[in-house]
DNA sequence: CTTGAAAAGAACTGCCT
DNA sequence: AGGCAGTTCTTTTCAAG
């Protein structure tokens, strides 16, 4: 198993706020060379700590003015009935994330539209069809707050 | 506002699931030339579509077996019992994420955990002592699909 | 728009404390 | 383990067609 000592958890921390920082900026923060710094990300990344490395959208320039997480309780289950529904959604542009759930939803989706009246389109054509939809219940996203994480 | 045509989304779309690619490698996928499709990066991060760069952890290499979905209703509401629970619940280092939402419930929280029993912990001696918390319903994570987004 | 080349910066290596 | 000095590679920028 992976020993971390707090340098590296910090590090960790650091690259999932910013993963632009180059290792000798990162390594001023912490009073680290650049190549101390360079060889402790490498062995982070050699362990495979690290997953893909994304570039998050400016949803506000791009017209997309609300969030909304759907939670979705499936009428009819089975493992085809599972399939359709992830094939089905899938095909929704302005579905962002899909997430498979267990308890209260069977389905979490992140639903992303211009605005409210954009909005109600995209769930009364799209979700509401979707292939066995039982109950659907949304919250509206007012804002957000993303963290590194526990490690 | 910007204009955007087809070969900027793809770029976008292309970004948002791998930063690393590099304007050469991007500019092959669509027959265009690394100083051509460079550019066009550019224009789209000086118009300031692209938010954060971030890399994502892979949580079972850091011995995180379990992410769940908690919804939280308050039961006590006012600017200050908002601002008390968000102070709050930063400071549990399991949780992810935390958005302030509207609808069936007041905030929603990503919390990790090594597994069910340490999971456990943390929703009895943490996440149910924050202050103002009413009711709370939970979804264990099963799997999930991020996207590009809608653009 | 293209190709080609130069400048800047980051990544990587070896050797030393 | 960390630091220093150097080499190599990529990214970025510019010149010219």
């Amino acid at each position: 198993m992976l020993e971390l000592d707090d340098i590296d958890r910090a590090l960790m921390q650091a690259l999932c706020v910013d993963a632009t920082q180059s290792a000798g900026a990162l390594g001023r923060a912490f009073n680290l060379s650049q190549p101390a710094t360079w060889r402790r990300i490498k062995r982070l990344r050699d362990a495979g700590v690290f997953g893909p490395r994304r570039v998050d959208l400016n949803l506000e320039k791009l017209g997309v003015g609300v969030t909304v997480f759907l939670g979705i309780k499936l009428a009819t289950k089975g493992r085809v009935s599972l399939e359709d529904f992830e094939r089905a959604v899938s095909a929704i542009p302005e579905v962002q994330t899909v997430q498979h759930v267990l308890g209260v939803y069977d389905y979490r989706l992140r639903v992303v539209a211009q605005d409210l009246p954009d909005f109600e389109r995209v769930l009364r054509r799209r979700v509401m069809t979707l292939p066995g939809v039982g109950n659907i219940e949304a919250n509206v996203l007012l804002s957000e707050e993303r963290r590194a994480g526990p490690i």
